[in-house]
DNA sequence: CGGAATCCCATCTGATACTG
DNA sequence: CAGTATCAGATGGGATTCCG
């Protein structure tokens, strides 16, 4: 039985990969305030993210097609990271999510 | 070092869980409709999702706090399950993401 | 400064089989 | 009909180390 494959046609399941990432939705929500560079934007993440997981989450979004990543080559190196215009497009799902998180938080409290 | 967990405290970090599960906005998606047996999700979900998955993905959904389950007690069993108040308000998220997905897809046509 | 390579480990999914 | 138990494989994050 040939398994239906709803990638690429069914917008959930499409999405889905981008969401994944353990840190994506914060990387993204943090992208939103223009380019930063590496160490910058890692030093907003929480401490527990190593700079190795940083590296390979920027390069998956930005494979994904949502970050545009520039390097300025010069001495020391100097990298930016900043959203695509699809990237940008995302600017409604996480003000929905942040709206969302929020009551889940006050929800999360009453239990 | 004491590492910073935003659990509970940051709205995109926090939500984060409810996204990782890989068919969780799907299912979301389909709950929208109303209180529906698990033999009938099971069916509208691709059929590389075992019934085992969704099983976990539904218990899962309900522990968090975002999915009820009812349980009929007749035999054969007969289970339902609906979104709960908070799980409800996740509406927003769907529609936005739902949205973004659709440009999303027509972005990857063009690459 | 930014990042790749490697290893280890935890988690998750799918497959299969079994239960009431 | 709904769910659990178990196992194998895939995936992904964290820690460490090394590189230009």
């Amino acid at each position: 039985m040939t398994p239906i494959d709803l990638y690429g046609i069914c917008p959930f399941v499409t999405s889905q990969k981008v969401l994944t990432g353990k840190w994506s939705m914060y990387i993204m929500y943090l992208l939103q305030d223009g380019p930063i560079r590496f160490n910058a934007l890692k030093r907003k993440m929480p401490e527990e993210m190593t700079h190795t997981t940083l590296s390979r989450q920027l390069k998956s979004l930005e494979q994904e097609g949502l970050v545009v990543r520039t390097a300025y080559t010069q001495v020391p190196p100097k990298v930016e990271y900043e959203l695509s215009d699809i990237g940008r497009q995302f600017e409604p799902v996480l003000k929905a999510l942040g709206n969302w998180g929020e009551a889940y938080i006050e929800y999360l409290k009453k239990q």
